[in-house]
DNA sequence: ACAACAATAGTACGAACGTACTATTATTTT
DNA sequence: AAAATAATAGTACGTTCGTACTATTGTTGT
């Protein structure tokens, strides 16, 4: 990129150069993990010296959070942004379900840098462990809000419970990332939607209840 | 342990040091991960010297394996087993997913070390990949054979899918070792515990049928 | 008890790691 | 255009890594 068309953008050199180490980072990232994003690899990668992509970040944790961050970031590019223009309700929190399912690929990314950061952190104390630990609250407190709106809305039952139907949301994601990712099952995205389907279904608001006849019940 | 109560159990010495070397091992990995699981940590850990611990296993990768069969044991026995005390159907397949919720815990891991093995090596080609893929696989095919028993016992619905519910069975797991080893959440167990018996209520035949009154019904 | 063998320790090696510190280019501002 | 500053490269250091290779100690069968 030359100088203009950097100028267009209000960014510095060092800004280019230092989301460009990002974008290669969260690939890296995505797939080999965090641990894995030595600052070596990522020199090779980008082309650059080890020093001058080091002196971008200062330390290697800052690299790690500031990776984890870009990958927050574009998640919430690709899945809540647009699923804000569906009106709020079962329409935004489908929506919300389905770009999840499909984020990582839209990002070229091998697997969910975030779902890898947690199983990598949860027992590692330190900065970066506490920056996974704010992204995903952040992330599971709004998820727990669409899912309150959608009772609000009155098209989910009253009594449903939005962190219990939090929780089981965010398993059926992590169970599609594993059958994607460990057995490249193709019908991974396929169950994670029905399952996602099933799951709202369970909590809609007596609309669509689920009737069995008589002639059913007697065996 | 002296020669004489070694013998009772038909072990020789070497066979003793690397159980006891795999107990640390699975213990280290099962909290720092499988790639922190140096020779160096493991030969402190175990009182060691590095070179004596590692001809045990003659290469890390092995070492890996080794500690990831370990796991695996554990975990049968600690799950699978006591479940086959059950009888086959509904009562078993509960029993499992009991036992999911509280083995880390009775086997005194911090993590699921398998669940970790999976995010660790779902993108690195090799050997331990491969281990990590055939006990999985083998895990989820014996979760399905537990659903088909359940339907061919007549208590799930005869058109119950046993792979789609083996997947979302699992992403309960999931998200209950994320919500405790990440968030500390002491309310994970019983999310989990609720939701595998939604999910298992959805799959029931007939009985407890989920009737809607006609005045529930109106608004 | 002693030979044969298994188990453990000692030492050494090249490679890669994170991160100082200094030097050299680009870029921007004056 | 020159001066000032930002960005990148070069070099070096102490650690830790996995893994050879050899030496020593402990265990076991005869």
């Amino acid at each position: 990129m030359n100088a203009i068309a950097r100028k267009a953008l209000n960014l510095t050199k060092g800004e280019e150069t230092r989301a460009l180490i990002l974008k290669a980072a969260l690939q890296h990232a995505s797939t080999h993990g965090f641990d894995a994003l030595t600052i070596g690899s990522l020199a090779e990668k980008t082309g650059m010296s080890k020093s001058g992509l080091f002196a971008h970040f200062g330390s290697k944790e800052e690299l790690q959070i500031a990776t984890l961050d870009e990958g927050v970031r574009r998640f919430n590019q690709v899945t809540t942004l647009p699923a804000l223009s569906f009106p709020r309700g079962l329409k935004r929190l489908m929506a919300m379900c389905e770009n999840w399912v499909t984020w990582t690929t839209q990002c070229d990314l091998a697997g969910c840098p975030m779902m890898t950061a947690v199983t990598e952190f949860d027992d590692k104390p330190g900065p970066v462990r506490d920056a996974v630990v704010e992204h995903m609250q952040r992330m599971q407190d709004s998820l727990v809000k669409s899912i309150q709106m959608t009772i609000d809305t009155g098209e989910f039952a009253a009594d449903t419970d939005p962190e219990q139907m939090a929780f089981e949301l965010f398993g059926v994601l992590a169970s599609c990332y594993r059958a994607r990712n460990l057995f490249h099952d193709e019908k991974a995205n396929t169950r994670a939607r029905k399952a996602f389907e099933r799951l709202i279904a369970s909590a809609m608001a007596i609309s669509e209840p689920k009737i069995v006849r008589r002639s059913q019940r007697s065996t």
